[in-house]
This record gives structure tokens, sequence and C-alpha cells, in this order.
DNA sequence: ACACTGACCACTG
DNA sequence: CCAGTGGCCAGTG
């Protein structure tokens, strides 16, 4: 089933550490994590951490900065207000100063 | 067993 | 610059 399960956790472990106030990309963890799965995977990947505590998938957005993934929480803007208590601003679903709070998990902790 | 879909991205034309 | 296409893996009808 799951062979790649390490995938999804390696996928968990790089959302956790997500600073406050930061962001990252679907792509951003693909690459770090060698992108061999896809960015596809790392969305589907988040939508398995559902049920997971610590996984701050509301940092995780996609290459543009739209919070994509809005429609799975639990409230329509309950992604951008969870990220806009964080002091991120978000409008009409777009990250504002995307550039600025993007979090690059190869460039931060570096390139394995 | 087949086809389509999905919280995506990069490359062509 | 915008639109279209392929690619990755797993789950569902």
């Amino acid at each position: 089933m799951l062979q790649n399960k390490d995938f999804f956790q390696d996928v968990y472990a790089v959302v956790r550490l997500i600073p406050e106030g930061r962001v990252t990309s679907y792509g951003a963890i693909a690459n770090y994590l060698g992108a061999k799965q896809g960015a596809r995977m790392v969305g589907w990947a988040m939508n398995a951490s559902h049920h997971l505590p610590d996984v701050p998938a509301h940092r995780v957005v996609n290459r543009i900065g739209l919070l994509s993934g809005k429609h799975h929480f639990e409230g329509p803007s309950q992604m951008a207000e969870l990220l806009q208590n964080e002091g991120i601003v978000v409008i009409d679903n777009q990250i504002q100063h995307f550039q600025k709070v993007f979090w690059d998990p190869a460039l931060e902790l570096g390139l394995p």
C-alpha cells in the first residue's frame, strides 16, 4: 500500500519545521525531498495528514502563494485566518509578500 | 482490470 | 503572455 510512507513522513517532518509566519509550497517540499514523487504526492500527503496533530497544513500553499487547499479545511476561511493569525497577509486567497514569507526547505535546511 | 481524478509543477508552442 | 500537455503515485468509481 503505502510503500512510500517514508515520503509522507518526510513531508510531515518538513511541514512541522515551517516557522511561524512563514509558508512553503508543495513543489518546494517535493524538490527538497528530491522531486522523485512529484508535487502532487505532496498534496496527497497533506490530504492524509488531516488527522495528524502538529502538521500546520495551512502553511503549505501552491507555487504562486494561492490558498489552493483552503477548501479542505473546516471553514471556508479557516486557512486564511490561521495564516493571518501568524502575521501573514492574505487577500482573496492570495498570500501577500509571498516572496518574503516564503520558506524554502532546500534553502533554509540546506541541500542534502 | 481500466480510466479518471487530485491541496501540483515545469516545459512547449 | 496564455493555453495546452506530460509526469509523478495512490485512491476511487
